[in-house]
DNA sequence: TATAAAATTTACCAAACAGTCAATATTTTA
DNA sequence: TAAAATATTGACTGTTTGGTAAATTTTATA
């Protein structure tokens, strides 16, 4: 468990959100400092070499800080991972949820990739993270993918379900279609060295920029019920 | 560098294939028998914890053999890993080798999705693996990201120009579409864990069946010309 | 079947690593 | 500014891990 509280919200080892505890001490200013210096130093090594790879050393060296005293703020090398992986899920999830039954379906798709695969762009680390985490069996996440991300699926899968069944986009399986947006924008985060190797060391962005208008068109394409 | 050659090609430390030496002894039953058993329980151990993750005892547990009598067959961990990597790009790259500038373009496109899922379906474990690799940068596997993956990738997306100037397909980057396919088919070895979380624990070869249609579907309706 | 070669085991080493603890330094507060 | 609270350091510990070396067992060969 975390010694000191971050933001409003911590996670219990079974990954689920506690509220605040009223008897928490309040945070100093070196506190706070410190802990998001070690959280993005965590993040930069735990992204690049996975949990296994990454050493508290790495991480200190990262921070600029000894590793005893990135010990002294986080009980473990796993309860760094955990924040980590908690503030990654809340960041993760809340794109989906912005769909709306109520939007142009077509729209609203676009417009999840869009935010998706801006997702990828600025935080390529958080999706490495994710994806090492899924490679890895999700042991750490695994009630959350079952649990939160399962319902909100369904929820969403339903509203996709509804826009086909009134015609307003071809009949096609809701799950797949999230699945194939969820694999077409991480993969720019998450292969990115890959991309690099194969379209030559250009500015990444350019690459995303590309890939934007290309998803909005692989997408649009495949829902419209008319012609592009 | 490996102790035992293993078929007709091994790789050296730089990645790079090399013939094997006349100057070789003949390999002996037993040799055969438990490099393979090795291999097979390395690709286990690999695959689902990545090479930090993996230890040699995890492959000896899992090969039935103590750690020394691997450390008999293979100089180092890195060497069990360089063979498992050089065997997987063999087998990764040969689909893309398959497409045809003389076959119908949507056909060709939609038999390489097939196949790239059929892949991720049977050889799971090497999806794992590859991606695993690409996610902490590709350290082993770089030159041939950029040296045989780029060359076969731009020989490819070349014919896929050809078919957009033609009017064959709709206009496209070729290079996207590649990354689109190896995204979604991949995702289905890469990211099992969520999708069996997100669709239920249901027989893993189900979810198959149901992406190999909406793949097919996904990609027709976007290069058609013509309204699918 | 005796001998050589190959395979396996046992005992070990050194480095890497997560984490502890007590001493010291710094900052906050009364 | 003195005392209390907080922050930082450095030396250390036990474990895990990759790898070695020599002894022993098993298999192949002459």
């Amino acid at each position: 468990m975390i010694k000191f509280w971050l933001n409003q919200t911590t996670i219990d080892e079974s990954g689920f959100f506690l509220a605040r505890s009223d008897t928490t001490k309040k945070v100093t200013r070196i506190q706070r400092e410190k802990i998001n210096v070690i959280l993005e130093a965590a993040l930069d090594i735990f992204s690049n070499h996975g949990f296994r790879g990454a050493t508290i050393d790495m991480i200190a060296k990262q921070a600029n800080l000894s590793k005893s005293n990135i010990l002294y703020y986080f009980d473990s090398k796993d309860d760094i991972h955990s924040v980590l992986l908690s503030k990654l899920l809340d960041k993760w999830l809340e794109p989906l949820k912005v769909i709306s039954a109520t939007g142009d379906p077509v729209d609203e798709i676009c417009s999840y990739v869009e935010h998706k695969l801006d997702m990828a762009r600025i935080y390529p680390r958080e999706s490495r993270l994710f994806a090492n985490e899924i490679l890895q069996g999700a042991p750490r996440i695994l009630k959350v993918l079952s649990g939160p991300l399962k319902e909100l699926a369904d929820q969403k899968a339903e509203i996709i379900n509804s826009w086909v069944n009134s015609g307003k986009i071809i009949p096609i399986n809701p799950y797949h279609l999230i699945f194939s947006i969820w694999a077409t924008t991480q993969h720019y985060a998450d292969f990115d060295v890959q991309i690099q190797a194969v379209m030559g060391n250009k500015n990444s962005d350019a690459h995303f920029a590309d890939a934007k208008s290309y998803l909005r068109l692989l997408f649009t394409r495949l829902l419209e019920p008319k012609v592009v």
